[in-house]
DNA sequence: ATATATAAAACAAACGTTTGTGCAATTTTA
DNA sequence: TAAAATTGCACAAACGTTTGTTTTATATAT
């Protein structure tokens, strides 16, 4: 890589000081007095140059690093592919840039990235925690890090926070499946300590006890095809087979339709079937899914609000906020009775 | 934030200087024959303080950044979601970090985000291109900077890069259609001028004329959900309506099966189907959908290798592959005359 | 003509590392 | 036992910026 030109460079060009190079091309040539012949004289040759100032060298002296991190459980799952996009663009436009890490959904290897990009100085992050181990996050947030958690968060912990109401994401679905005649329903849910799977599950039961519906018919462990496919095989060898499945998650979903396609049943004549995360190919699958969407497009504008928010240490109301999930209605759900 | 410790806390506190703690901390105390005791009391305090290397002050001396671009025309789109996520993970082996650019296909903003890297000195760059300008990459190429594309190439420079052989991959798709049967085929574009649509066209092509099909029906100019339902409105109306279609994208495809489904006809009964790029979810579609399936984790595995032979300057036999693409049989084509 | 105010720009320290070199102290060799 | 070699470490410069302070030149006031 050819040296890159500096800040000294121009500043001999132009016959100046690196100093003054550098105040004006920080906009700080007002502020400082720069005459209006220098400042255009180092703005052309910063130009002529094709000049690109060294992060490293900036950051450094500032301690401001102009970056957020993301980290997601997996860019594999469209839901978050879509937030990471979101975010990454919304961050652009306050300046910054992001980096995104991916953990697999494995909390060490969430450890380990956090330890590296605190190397780098993130001056906030906005994480999809992927377990629930929460102390190395909160300790960031102790130490004066602006912290911003999505979709996944930690109830009790004031670390800032957009989600969704899951509880109600699951009530809602649920409700939906009740006033279609089912009343023998089951979920197959994600990780089980995870809160969203939690809430999600508690919205499930309680819609069920609001209609007293008895049976809780609930399966699974993990956010995962395999177990959606797993879990749904469970639940039609059942004697008393559901006529509905609430699937905690899109990738669960998949694993579902794996499992039904397999038995030769259909969604939804033989089992009606609604997932959580919306996506476009849901429309087009063999039955399109009803699904519970949530605000990718206001979570992560707001994510990024909170974080520069907290970086400019402007107050904000509330930091930890439930946004509202809607239902999109298709055609997986049949009804009955 | 308070203030991370640094390199010098850990010398204070263990009664070194900190080119001892440096040169432990980095693994050459054997090199500089720093003494066991030292090195041990200079790792435990290390550890005791939680000690976290500034990148900054590292990267400016050594004017090495540990760090490698990606830059991907859209997160949205699974195949590049999934890239990223490969390439992440690949990346991270080598204990460098990734930043991911997202352009929206724009290539305005691929310049953008090109100049904002550079200023943080990333050491290599991974690009799918998302336009056919390539002087700005080009650039970067003669100034030295490891660049390998992917997906996206162009054909005349001397840039590295790793991807599938698009002739054949639409080749094999117009085939499949042939042995069908189908003499009537269609084919959606993407941007007209992009290499890859360039040559998956003249696949298209260069099949029908093997087997002597006079006609190419070729609508459509971008790789856009939009333009898939369009070019198929547009097909649909025709008098001599084909009996299939090759999208040239997963986005087309999508678009293709809205207007088929608008249309209120069946795949493949109706009109036989083939996508490019394999998903999980096309198993569950209406017709699970054939594809040209592109080896996302070889492309990404050698693409790394690529930028660290050529960062450590090692002689790569052939720094320009294209892979053999495969063709998922699934049941969107009809078998017909 | 001198003192004062202001405009314009230079000086120099600092950010936290890495790294080439130098210098004791200790051990080995002759 | 003195010279040579080795071991163990410290010194200090450098990376390319930012930024508080100082200096110089010019304009204005007295």
């Amino acid at each position: 890589m050819a040296a890159q030109i500096n800040i000294r460079d121009i500043a001999d060009k132009a016959g100046l000081s690196i100093s003054t190079v550098s105040r004006v091309l920080n906009g700080k040539a007002k502020e400082y007095r720069i005459g209006k012949k220098s400042q255009e004289k180092i703005i052309k040759i910063a130009k002529e140059l094709n000049y690109v100032p060294n992060q490293f060298a900036a950051n450094l002296k500032s301690g401001k690093s102009k970056t957020i991190a993301l980290i997601v459980p997996s860019l594999n799952n469209p839901f978050f592919a879509d937030i990471a996009s979101k975010i990454n663009a919304e961050i652009r436009k306050y300046g910054y840039i992001t980096i995104i890490g991916d953990t697999g959904e494995d909390q060490e290897i969430e450890k380990l990235e956090l330890q590296q990009l605190l190397s780098r100085n993130i001056e906030g992050l906005i994480i999809v925690p992927c377990g629930n181990q929460w102390e190395h996050i909160n300790n960031l947030h102790d130490q004066g890090l602006p912290v911003v958690c999505i979709d996944r968060y930690f109830e009790d912990l004031k670390i800032p926070f957009v989600s969704i109401n899951n509880y109600e994401s699951s009530y809602l679905a649920t409700k939906y499946f009740v006033d279609n005649g089912h009343k023998n329903i089951a979920c197959i849910q994600g990780v089980k300590e995870s809160n969203t799977n939690i809430l999600r599950v508690e919205g499930f039961k309680g819609a069920l006890n609001d209609f007293d519906i008895e049976c809780s018919n609930i399966v699974g462990n993990d956010f995962t095809i395999k177990n959606g496919y797993l879990g749904t095989k469970q639940l039609l060898q059942q004697k008393h087979r559901p006529t509905a499945i609430l699937a905690l998650s899109n990738t669960i979903a998949m694993g579902c339709m794996k499992a039904i396609k397999e038995a030769k049943i259909n969604v939804p004549d033989d089992i009606s079937l609604i997932t959580f995360d919306d996506h476009p190919y849901l429309d087009f699958l063999a039955t399109p899914l009803t699904c519970i969407s949530h605000p990718v497009k206001d979570i992560s504008k707001k994510a990024v609000k909170f974080i520069f928010s907290i970086l400019n240490e402007k107050k904000i109301k509330s930091d930890q906020v439930l946004l509202k999930p809607k239902m999109k209605i298709r055609s997986s759900v049949k009804s009955i009775g």
